[in-house]
DNA sequence: AATGAATGAGCCTTCATTCAT
DNA sequence: AATGAATGAAGGCTCATTCAT
């Protein structure tokens, strides 16, 4: 609940957040047990409950966070300019599969929350604040040019991407069974990366005609 | 566990089934009940330890039917024949998109068992008896055809209209939140779909340049 | 409860009986599942209900049973006669031992009983029932003779046979486990009892004196 | 499991045990239950589970604690010296017959522990631990002295001595029944525990001829 | 006589949470 | 800030027993 004030008791605060993020993704939020995290952080069980209320506050401390992680990466593609246009969406998949690689936890606890949850919300944002302005008009631009088809509109381009990386982390086991093939091989991973971007962006030549 | 014998047991043990269904998919492994599959079932709690012996014995039984579902729906494409390959990439979808919507319950217990689960593995099938025998020969026909590239690997094709149309249902809300349209409106939803064919299916008149 | 009345009741409620007792002798009565009785029986459960009424009738049954034996037991000792009285101490204790060795659940049912149980009572037997009528004229005879101290008395005598072949199979577990000896061993079994007799029945030629 | 680090905790870790040790001996293990011990030793039921374990894990404690009597029994014998060798039998069986007066309750763990339980051992002592080694090299002085018969091992010595006083407590009520004498009356014991000494120990002035 | 289905009470165990120091 | 002790409300599972056929 309260905020931790000294440098020790923010320290402390830490440990619970790290511990608390690994046991969520790890168990989803009912599995996951108060006193493992407490365990894991090496703190005691009441520390949790001085700084995050009950086991509710401190999961939607770590889905808050979450969604953080998921703002912070559209944010680096403010960075792309008119001359990434071409490759905008390899680049957007490759850079959601990197989120993704470097954060397993934060997807988890995604689907975890939009499958189970429902009672946490989306934290601290308004819907005007849709993400993707940016990334909307380098879209248009593409579309302009040719290099995008102007009947497919920018949400379902979104949509492909998102659900191809969702879709890739979160059903891996499954999915590597059901294919024959393993997911989480990296060359395998590339090599369908590639196709899928050869199916999905790779229009021009067509177009240029 | 055991089977039910009679008639009337096997109501019962088909009631609890039902209800656990319902309750996993809900709630996800741990956070379902057994009392309230039992309530829902309206039969006594032990008889749930009678025909399926616990916990997790019931919930693989629900798990191999999620499994079977897949593998009737991709027997139903049995019937396709080389006239339906320029349109097989829309049909497979569609087909997916029907089958959740008929039973939403399935998806969410198969990303749970993705997530959380991991004890249960594809069950009763073996590595050779991949489901796709059919749509891959079909696929091949129509990359030959230059209709597919062959550059593009069956397996991608299958992964990727596998994910829209997962994804698609999983993350319904938080996507329609994120892109500012309602995805469980079928306007919107024929329009994405239609958009997302063109997208991936229609390099026909590209290739027949 | 009610008796079998035909022939392949007859069988089935024996059937139930030696099952019952391996169970009770194996487990104690808390520990006893009708169940097990049940599927060790190859019957139906309710049967042990027709037959028996319940857990404790079953139980009462066995119990009856156990004492049974250690009377038959005793009446075997009729026939000794003046002649063994010098062997009479031997006799009684290979006797117990022997009842022991061949029936081993019947003195675990004895002593369960003993310890935890205490509703069942003495079964269909009264007081003046006492079983060592002969015995102890015997070992009058014998004390007369010089051959067992008259300071001794039956009660005595009986008691520490009885103590010995009932500790010796009580206890046998940890007993060897104490004295580094494996009592189960048949080598190990003769030289101790052996060594008790000689410790305690062999007193003839000092008396002699 | 874990111990109890306060006074406090260590206190009502006391109170389980306390309550634990009667339940099971009054019930046997399956018997017991944890609600009892809990309500009988005043404490909420998850303390148990925070000091013990299991059910398993509190009865092993008992279980220790049962043996360590013995050994503290047989630790009061290390005083004994040359001169008691010739009442070592008496003095022995004195011994064991007040540790069980003392300890009621332990010689009925003994027994349980012996015939349904066998998952426990001996607990936390090695096989050369024998904890006769005084009381052998006694009896050994007494065979030289020709007080004890060269033929008795020591082995069969204490076992003789161990099998009554504990068949003396553990089967009061049905030796009291089936002698027809009243095991618990103080007199009746005293007469019976001096006959048995006679019985076995004095062969003295036989020797002496 | 025999059986499969059904039940309610109860058992061991665990969980999130609060208390007292 | 921090901790060990404590708690009540479940949660999964089992048991003896009865019902219906």
């Amino acid at each position: 609940m309260s905020d931790a004030a000294s440098p020790k008791g923010r320290a402390t605060r830490s440990r619970i957040f790290e511990a608390a993020t690994r046991e969520f993704a790890m168990k989803g939020f009912t599995g996951a047990r108060i006193d493992v995290i407490a365990r894991e952080a090496e703190i005691n069980k009441q520390r949790i409950y001085a700084y995050f209320g009950d086991k509710d506050g401190l999961f939607l401390e770590v889905w808050k966070r979450t969604f953080e992680l998921i703002y912070e990466k559209n944010r680096e593609f403010y960075h792309l300019t008119e001359k990434d246009v071409p490759d905008l969406g390899r680049i957007i998949l490759a850079g959601y599969m990197d989120l993704h690689e470097r954060h397993p936890e934060f997807w988890r606890i995604f689907v975890m929350e939009n499958l189970f949850g429902g009672k946490h919300g989306r934290p601290g944002h308004t819907r005007d604040d849709t993400p993707y302005g940016h990334l909307r008009s380098l879209y248009a631009a593409g579309q302009n040019d040719g290099i995008y088809s102007s009947d497919v509109s920018f949400e379902t381009f979104i949509f492909v991407l998102t659900a191809i990386s969702f879709f890739y982390t979160s059903n891996m086991k499954t999915m590597s069974d059901t294919l024959g093939s393993d997911l989480s091989d990296p060359d395998i991973k590339a090599k369908l990366m590639g196709e899928i971007s050869l199916m999905m962006f790779d229009r021009k030549e067509c177009h240029a005609n």
